[in-house]
DNA sequence: TTGTAGGCGTTATCAT
DNA sequence: ATGATAACGCCTACAA
């Protein structure tokens, strides 16, 4: 880092004390206001640059919040990392963006960086470190909020379970009663309670849970695609899968289309999420929706919360909603099958 | 923030002075093994962790690279981050992330941000500040690296030209003749390159440019189906279009399937990015591949040159090549139109 | 091997 | 209204 001028170069090319620079850079009161003037323009024309690393360390605060997120790319996170971001910009607070890649290792890395970076609080989604965390921040001492992860105290959540049931319903509603579940296996509660919720409008209408029907994806394209690879090698396929997000709904769709099948028809297929692109997918895409920006909104308020130092903060939980579109449909009559 | 343990805390409970503490916990070689083992177990039991702002006030590094990026939805960025950030930290310096939301003032702001926080270099992509850099820079003295901006000298760009000429010869091998062209309206050289590409090959092969046929998106899928929306609007629609993005082109079919119409029976669409959807996506998409992962790689590399200080680094161009999967053929043949 | 002293850039307190 | 001084937490000569 080259030498940068500081209040105190300023300071002697004006002839005053280094106390009244900083003075007249905050607009301090007691401060004849032409020498401040004097000082501001100086300031300017030199180049000032404000060092916050210095500053933060006797105000005792960097005016920063950390935020992890598993992976840029990660299209659900978009959004939400744009409501953190505007409401911490909105309360002075600059974001420190970091990936985990779903990793809890380097979870733990980050954590212990934001900490030593010294952020006023942090925000974590897609935590891999689970139940670990209370222990992590008693190392840590740092307020700080989850994202989905509704059994923490200090959480916003989307209402998964609700979500998923909604999803579901829809297609028992539709007549159909064999329904698989492509799951994620990095173990998040999300993935627990979505499964819940399938579980238990199978169990609500007498449809026996098949375990076949439940299978692994992680998330990803390729994850979904291979799951619905397995599901379609069944002796007796789904005729309805529900995905842990729409990422995971797209593979699969993939995996449909792939051996001449098509959806709705053959097979419904809805997802999570309600990503941007849902609907412009072909089909368009049942899916459930989830309030990314309010998620990151919220998170953000109850952060500022905590770091004001209010105990009564409790875990927040946001309504899903299911949004029909064009990936489910009824099961079609098996007519071939029925003539054997 | 509360008060952490400091240095001088350990030093009092030692029984020691807080430069033997420092020195034991940096395995000073001029320390006794003994007393550096005690000091640094005592520092672990205290629970302590050193404030990185204080530590990089004397050694004038904060070991951070700033990295501005457009939009964490993005999906181009994705494995771009992922390229800086893997190659940041194995450099030991951990990556400060930042959304300039396509904002020209807010992109300054970060920089300014980013100053005044004295990272140790930075890194931006989707710059809307353009040729003002040099001129911000000059009140920001920092390190600095563009990604896909290739006339700056200190860049990492793919080969958008040359990239976009692969794209549009293909279509006029296929036969077409009238190729669309879906630009963005965020002024990137990108976009600029990727037009002159679609130009110089229609001007090879004496194909008339029209002014109808280079329509405005904006890397959206919304800003892609409108700009198809007009383009089927047209008296004579064209039978292939050429995206500025991957994205776009998604938005591009949409508004194509709307209307009936079928990809790439009725109209070819190619893409440029290949994102992991772009293989997934039905049909699967043809598109421009760019090695996102090396140009994140690349631009930290560049990066840390001009950190150490080296003066010779020129603008680095990384190939592009075009991928063709099952959204380009030949044109149809208006068997209808003929008869008439 | 260890302690002392000074300083990094800033703000805050207490004088003046 | 302004200046001197100390302090934030850490590092690094230099001295012992």
């Amino acid at each position: 880092m080259q030498k940068a001028v500081s209040i105190k170069d300023i300071a002697k090319a004006a002839g005053v004390s280094p106390s009244t620079v900083s003075r007249a850079l905050h607009h301090h009161p007691r401060i004849s206001e032409e020498t401040a003037e004097r000082i501001r323009e100086l300031a300017q024309q030199m180049g000032y640059s404000p060092s916050l690393p210095a500053r933060s360390l006797v105000t005792r605060d960097t005016a920063t919040i950390g935020l992890v997120i598993s992976h840029v790319s990660d299209p659900f996170l978009g959004r939400l990392v744009n409501g953190v971001e505007e409401s911490a910009q909105a309360e002075g607070y600059s974001v420190f963006l970091s990936s985990s890649y779903r990793n809890a290792d380097l979870e733990r890395n980050i954590i212990r960086d934001f900490h030593e970076r010294r952020v006023t609080g942090i925000v974590v989604t897609s935590s891999q470190i689970n139940n670990g965390y209370s222990e992590l921040c008693e190392r840590y001492p740092l307020p700080h909020v989850l994202v989905n992860f509704p059994d923490y105290p200090h959480s916003v959540s989307t209402d998964n379970l609700g979500g998923a049931q909604q999803a579901v319903e829809h297609l028992v509603q539709l007549g159909h009663r064999r329904i698989a579940y492509v799951s994620n296996r990095h173990v998040y509660p999300t993935d627990l309670h979505r499964r819940s919720g399938y579980k238990a409008v199978l169990r609500r209408h007498d449809i026996p849970i098949e375990d076949a029907l439940i299978t692994e994806g992680d998330g990803t394209l390729e994850g979904g695609a291979r799951a619905m690879q397995r599901l379609l090698a069944l002796p007796l396929p789904p005729t309805a899968v529900f995905c842990y997000n729409d990422v995971t709904a797209m593979g699969v769709m993939h995996s449909i289309n792939a051996v001449g099948k098509s959806v709705p028809r053959d097979c419904s297929v809805i997802g999570f999420d309600d990503l941007d692109l849902a609907a412009y997918y072909c089909p368009p895409l049942t899916t459930v929706h989830q309030p990314c920006y309010r998620l990151g909104q919220r998170a953000m308020r109850m952060l500022l919360q905590l770091i004001e130092g209010r105990e009564d903060v409790e875990a927040e939980v946001l309504p899903a909603g299911l949004v029909v579109r064009e990936t489910s449909g009824p099961p079609s009559v098996p007519t071939r099958r029925r003539r054997r």
